[in-house]
DNA sequence: ATTAGAAATGTTAGCGCTAACATTTCTTAG
DNA sequence: CTAAGAAATGTTAGCGCTAACATTTCTAAT
């Protein structure tokens, strides 16, 4: 097939001199498909991408074509071409941790059905590969990048920026976005927890909390609510991210071994809240009597602990949602007024807490 | 800067016609740092893609030239040029069932050290989406695609190996594999846990399996394997997949109601055997004394669950590190000898069996 | 029948890069 | 000092597609 065309090039357009050999894939390429259809190149790709502008006869017989031929379009050269690559590059700290996974799933799906196809990055929680991951995904132009959390590399920013690539960060609120924003407050989290621990009585509050930025947002302003509200100081145990099963319950040892009169804990992920159940569970310490469990993100398995886990609830999937929408949104080229959206959380009431 | 060129070009090519708009990104192209930097593009490209093909003098003026402009290779023209994309496709189920993670978190590291990127699809457990997904994958021209998991659709087959890329099946064994494979037998692991549980006493057995391929595969050998050591009908609960605590949680009560004298489970999930677990816990049954809770796939967790879990460790790094392995040696060129690659599993013995 | 406008199709020229071949410059042996 | 080969650099064409403009064909109103 690629030979007739070679064949048809090298007669068309120097027939007396002769051409360097051709490189290219070997493979079948729309003009082979047009020829089939007995039509021109630019109407084999307009019945691929705009087949309303194409005459019913015409598409069919692309479409024919496209069966005998079983010609896939080489969507690298048609980025090319248009300048969209129907890519979207997401960059995480980690697959591992779950806390993003809802979100990354809710992502995918969405954009494969627009047609877009998601390039994952990891950059790992120090950041230090936030940079040259950054490079490597500019590289591929893709038509929108999501962030989650937000950048906080200047010159991460700065690269972003000079890219014109639209950008979303999720999972945080900023008051200085790069570009779009959807995300929820963190420090009102912390708040509200305080808060409705206080008011089921509890006054001997701690944390167990990832090293992460915004775990540490929220136990922050989780502290000074409770100072506000008349609560000594909160012990912390920091533990490294991602969070495990296994932090969780040496978080709630190390507590217990200077403060074990605590009876109430705020976790930064559900994770580390079931390890501190399973951690209450292996020292025979009753949740919620004895002890309240509080846990962060409404995983899948949180109503079904023993006892169920009392947590935040974040919608990861309407943020992946929104954060496709966004993107692709920009992509068909039009402007969006509402640049940042905030689709706050809830308190889901359990037996833990 | 770009302006520069299309006046170059104005100018050069046909100086007296006018000619049309240039569409183009308008960003830094390597043409400009070649200009800047005083050679060739062609030497530019070679300074960035094979630098000890171009003197010190001019590797260093083009990099002063890269520094200055804020050059980022456009890599889909790269790719475009040079038939490849740097892109590697992964094909999984979900990226919920943390099963995979492991997987392709490691698949993605080793991928972005060699310079590769990983494009991430999601099928669903059904398979129903897969065929449609393959051609968007295949239209991106990867260099290479990993399945989690063989493919079984004929018609993907046929697909996939008409498209000539590289493909890798995972977390499996097949006496035909479509290319490259790395995984282990689901048949032995069943065995194998059967011929555990049998040797440690335990004569009431039972099943908690997700309906997913593979998970048959280990629950019906391991059904034999009973039968072949004089274990009665081994009654089973299938779940839907992806697995979930509380679908553990469900299956131990199924099948408690009708054999409320089963004296081990074996789960074909981590997440299940968890799930069983806290089903065990809230119904007072004693593990391991009254009941082996057996799981699969040694997930981060399974160490620190109360008690801990004994279950299947499956290599899920090595996994990703060798697929990726196998496809950075296509890409580069060279030829693979031993394509199929069993890595097998072990028991990890803890306490819940 | 004529014509203006819309609809369908075609021609041309790139998108930004690199393979293949061509030429120049530098080594080093004779 | 020259020849011959290696090293460095350059020229040209084309990867497979689509934007922009050009032309043809159809439609419907005069």
């Amino acid at each position: 097939m690629s030979q007739q065309t070679a064949a048809k090039l090298e007669g068309a357009v120097k027939p007396s001199r002769e051409r360097r050999a051709r490189r290219g894939s070997g493979g079948i390429t729309l003009a082979d498909v047009a020829k089939v259809a007995g039509v021109s190149a630019i109407t084999a790709s307009r019945a691929l991408n705009t087949p309303d502008r194409v005459s019913a006869d015409a598409l069919k017989r692309v479409r024919d074509a496209i069966e005998r031929t079983g010609y896939v379009p080489n969507m690298i050269a048609g980025g090319l071409a248009s300048s969209r690559s129907r890519l979207v590059a997401a960059l995480v700290p980690t697959i591992a941790g779950p806390v993003f996974l809802e979100t990354v799933q809710a992502l995918t799906e969405a954009l494969a059905e627009a047609g877009y196809q998601l390039m994952l990055g990891q950059s790992g929680y120090t950041g230090s590969r936030e940079d040259a991951l950054l490079d490597a995904i500019i590289g591929r132009r893709p038509d929108g990048i999501v962030l989650t959390g937000i950048m906080h590399s200047a010159e991460g920013r700065r690269r972003l920026l000079a890219s014109g690539i639209p950008v979303v960060e999720t999972w945080d609120l900023t008051p200085t976005p790069i570009d779009m924003l959807v995300g929820f407050s963190h420090e009102k989290v912390g708040i509200a927890v305080a808060e409705y621990l206080v008011a089921q009585g509890r006054r001997k509050l701690a944390i167990v909390s990832a090293n992460d930025h915004r775990a540490g947002l929220r136990h922050r302003s989780f502290q000074e609510a409770a100072a506000r509200l008349g609560i000594g100081s909160v012990p912390t145990c920091i533990v490294p991210a991602p969070t495990t099963l296994g932090s969780g319950r040496f978080g709630l040892s190390e507590i217990l071994a200077c403060h074990p009169d605590v009876d109430a804990v705020f976790c930064s992920s559900d994770i580390l809240a079931l390890g501190v159940l399973t951690e209450t569970q292996s020292r025979g310490i009753d949740v919620p009597s004895q002890m309240a469990v509080f846990g962060f993100g409404d995983l899948g398995f949180a109503g079904d602990t023993h006892p169920a886990l009392t947590t935040v609830r974040i919608e990861g999937t309407a943020i992946g949602h929104q954060a496709a929408r966004f993107i692709v949104e920009r992509a068909e080229g039009r402007t969006i007024e509402q640049r940042v959206i905030d689709l706050g959380f809830s308190i889901v009431r359990r037996e833990s807490a």
